[in-house]
DNA sequence: ACATAAAATATAACACGTTATATAACAAGG
DNA sequence: CCTTGTTATATAACGTGTTATATTTTATGT
């Protein structure tokens, strides 16, 4: 990058570098889970691991686990319902909850994401993440070096045993 | 946020962490900007930066300059120029390039923001990151709780004189 | 019991990033 | 010169976040 002015402009643009930063970091963990064939954006995992670890939820739950608004679960979990991952049944109680849960496919997704997919990404990301110090500016100043010298999916399929 | 996952998720959630937290930087940044009567978002402010500092830069320079693709520059710098910030001029030498400078407005925008708007920013974001130190993860902790607690825009209007 | 407020979810409209592809101008070899 | 490839920008389609508002169900006060 020939003269990062967002880089330049250091704490000015703190917001705009994160959301970079993440977006460059979600798109190289999608690459991870796309050769691993996992069949899920990168950004609907927290959701279902939410469920997989608290039970079932609800929309406002979710979105208060999640620290997303309501209307991004809403839709989120619509896709995920529509992809055979939740099943939504409404509260016996009060008939304006949805509780949503893991179907039977949800439920392997998550047992194969743990046993293999997880492990692999947040490896990979403790990678990149090794060794950075300082304040926080340096810090991400040395995560975005990182990742451009070697991304999340070489480090996933090329350092097998370099943790320290 | 009761039992946030992302945050329980750790490096696992690094990319949508970096994204959420980005993005409550970035509204809290507009509620300054609304305050001031600002008449831009919050993320346009980059792109005109970047033609400030460097002076006229066409679609792809931009792109590069900001770390983004070019069609995201080619719609920003499509709104600023009809916003009237920007404008057009085709190289004379290859007519393929459009460089893009700062009209009238956008010189005195750019004023405006350097003398009263970005140093009040710069100095809420940097007052908010202030004492955070440690691992990356914790230092995101730390942003968080830390936005959460006392937000941007009440940084910017309540502590005009507790830098140190 | 019934009008009214509150709560849970859905929908609409927009912001702004991406990838993939189309278009237009330039460059180069036969 | 004229096909053919490359470069610069634009357009289209989509992903995923937001805010504002509508809808449905539950709670409440007189």
């Amino acid at each position: 990058m020939a003269h990062d002015v967002v880089r330049a402009l250091g704490y000015l643009c703190l917001g705009t570098r994160l959301r970079r930063i993440g977006e460059q970091v979600q798109a190289d963990s999608q690459r991870i889970m796309d050769s691993l064939d996992v069949p899920l954006q990168a950004g609907q995992y927290p959701l279902l691991a939410a469920i997989s670890r608290l039970g079932p939820l609800s929309v406002g739950e979710l979105a208060e686990a999640l620290g997303v608004t309501q209307p991004g679960v809403t839709r989120a979990a619509g896709l995920l319902t529509k992809a055979g991952y939740l099943k939504v049944r409404k509260g016996k109680d009060d008939q304006r909850i949805r509780r949503l849960s893991l179907t039977g496919a949800g439920e392997a997704l998550i047992a194969r994401s743990r046993a293999e997919i997880w492990p692999m990404i947040e490896a990979a990301v403790r990678d990149v993440c090794d060794g950075l110090e300082g304040s926080l500016i340096a810090q991400l100043d040395g995560l975005e070096d990182a990742l451009k010298e070697k991304p999340l999916h070489r480090r996933a399929f090329e350092n097998e045993g370099n943790r320290r």
